[in-house]
Order: C-alpha cells, then sequence, then structure tokens
DNA sequence: GTCAATGCAAACTCTTTGCAATCTG
DNA sequence: CAGATTGCAAAGAGTTTGCATTGAC
C-alpha cells in the first residue's frame, strides 16, 4: 500500500520547502517520520507510523513521533482524518447530513444540502467495500478561532508561537 | 446548540424501538446519555457528554458513559464523526482527494473525482467560517470486515455478541 | 426473582512534559 | 558554537475491566 516513487519524492521536496520556509530544523527524524506518513495510500495512527521509521531509525523514541506529527500539523504539512487530535464526537443524527469541521479546535457544526445527498460514488470506491453512506466534510476554521488567531498568533494544543 | 423538540421526541423513540428491538434493557442512565447526545447539534464528546448526563442523573459513572456509547453505536443507534474510536490518522496528501473509512476497523483508502472537487458549497456553511477544503466521507464496511462478520457474528471492541 | 446493567476503584493505553545530551545550520 | 531538537523516564489524559450491588423486566 505505498504510492509511486515519483509522488514520494514531490512530496518530500514540498515537506523540506515547508520546513526551510518556517526556519524549522530539518532533522533525519522529521524527514523518516514525514517520509512514512507520505508513502502510505492508507492513513496511518501514530502507532504504526511509529514502528514503521522504528525500522529504519532504531533509536527514534515515540515522543518525537508526536512531536513531529503535530509540528507538521501546525505548519499545514500534514493534516489528519476527521476531528483534529483524537478524540471520539458522537453523532445521533443518523439521516442525511454534512459536517462543517474547524481543524483548529473541532468545533464541528451540521448542515444540509439535498444536492449533496444524492452525490453518485463512483465505481472504483465499491471495490474498497459496501457503501453506507456518504457525507461531506468540509474543513476550516471557525469565527472563533480566526478571530483567536489574528489576537495571538498560533495556538494549538501547547506548540509555542516560534 | 440543541435541536427542535419535536425532532428531540423522535429521536428518543427511534432509541427505545431499537434498545427493545435488540434486547436491551431501557435503563434510566441509557436514555439520559444517549439524550445527551441526541439534543445537541453539534457533536460531543465523551467528556462533554459525562458532564451534561451528570447535571440530571448525578451518581451516572463515566464507564457507563462509554459502555453506553459503545453499545448503541454497535446497534447501529449512534455513529462516530472520522474514525471509529478516536485514535489520530494523519494524511500526507494536501492534493484533493476523498476517504473511504471502514466503520468497524477504521481502513482508510483515498479515492478521486474531478465531480467531487467541483462542489459547491452553500451559503449556509459559510456562516460557520473560513472554508479550506471539501472532501468526501464515504462510509461503508469493508470486504474484509464483511467477510469476518459472516464467520463470526458482531465482534467490536470487546462487546459480547449478545 | 433473575440476570443484565451500574458504580467503584484499579488497570491500561495513549499522549504529553521536563530535562540533560545531541545535532543542525 | 548556540539554540533547536531529541531521547529518556516519568506524569497526565482518556479508556477499559473485574467485581459486588442494584434495578428492569
Amino acid at each position: 500500500m505505498t504510492i509511486e516513487p515519483a509522488e514520494l519524492k514531490r512530496r518530500m521536496s514540498r515537506l523540506k520547502a515547508g520546513l526551510r520556509r518556517s526556519g524549522v530544523k530539518l532533522t533525519h527524524q522529521r524527514l523518516q517520520i514525514f517520509r512514512e506518513v507520505a508513502k502510505s495510500l492508507d492513513h496511518p495512527d501514530v502507532e504504526t507510523i511509529f514502528s514503521g521509521v522504528r525500522q529504519r531509525v532504531p533509536t527514534v523514541s515515540l515522543d518525537t513521533v508526536y512531536r513531529t506529527l503535530w509540528l507538521l500539523i501546525d505548519l499545514g504539512l500534514l493534516t489528519t482524518l476527521g476531528p483534529p487530535r483524537g478524540r471520539v464526537r458522537l453523532d445521533a443524527n443518523l439521516s442525511s447530513h454534512h459536517h462543517f469541521i474547524c481543524g483548529k479546535c473541532g468545533m464541528t457544526r451540521d448542515f444540509f444540502s439535498h444536492k449533496f445527498d444524492r452525490l453518485k460514488i463512483p465505481n472504483a470506491v465499491k471495490a474498497l467495500g459496501s457503501v453506507e453512506s456518504t457525507k461531506i466534510e468540509v474543513r476550516g476554521i471557525c469565527f472563533r478561532c480566526s478571530k483567536k488567531n489574528k489576537q495571538k498568533h498560533r495556538v494549538s494544543r501547547k506548540k509555542e508561537k516560534k
């Protein structure tokens, strides 16, 4: 389940450019941790990334993996699936609806759209499993967070503002 | 941020019917825990649900909240946002793509669709915050899990098969 | 009355932090 | 070389479990 070498190369260059732009050091660990995420077609969790990197860098520690991942997320070089920073969020609305998610604070709101409800799923998807529901996930920054960002600088978990 | 009383009532009836159908007891706690999720327009995490329920049922314990939520998810009366059972999953693909997620095991695969990339976001959404990206999230059961389900019965976390 | 469901307390896992040692620019 | 970054070990969250007690049917 790995992507094409050419695409991986492109992603690695983008990463390096991104790190330099932010004035952050290009360490061996950071490159390897990113590569582990970037090379896979599915979307690994932290544990999987950790053991993958460990094969090539036996001394990495789990906390470096965490720190690096959150850093890259803050810099916009990686994203998470679903709400940011894994915490289960529940949904009692079983009928068709869609979500707006704030990438900073995780605020989530439903919205409705008949047009979206009628989307035709590509056949390629049916090769992966049986389809039960289709949702649109719109990501952005909610007003509360964008106000905060103007006041302070970058605030996410406990990252210092660099 | 609560839904209309009429809709809440409908959701509560659906819950009760669902519990009865599965031969599971309708306890005070279960009803209150579900109500707490069902009444909100956003999608609360476990901690929020817990403290909400606690206002009305001061003796509920956190573990009952967890057990109840996973039970209701297993019975198909609730769902989670994003991958099941909160564990952060990373994504290095910053260009436009969409996800198929298995609701059982969390397996996630990308897929692509130019049509999906061009969706027009309803104006109502713009009232919530600035939009950065739009993804389709297709949920279903992957083939590996549906095979497993045929062999065993219901297997998820450690729920017994009832 | 019976057996499922709850509450409690303790165990686990996952994630974060403080600090000395190390490495990048 | 200086300061950012890492690894370690230990602390904090969040989640799960075993067991005696309680409560729904």
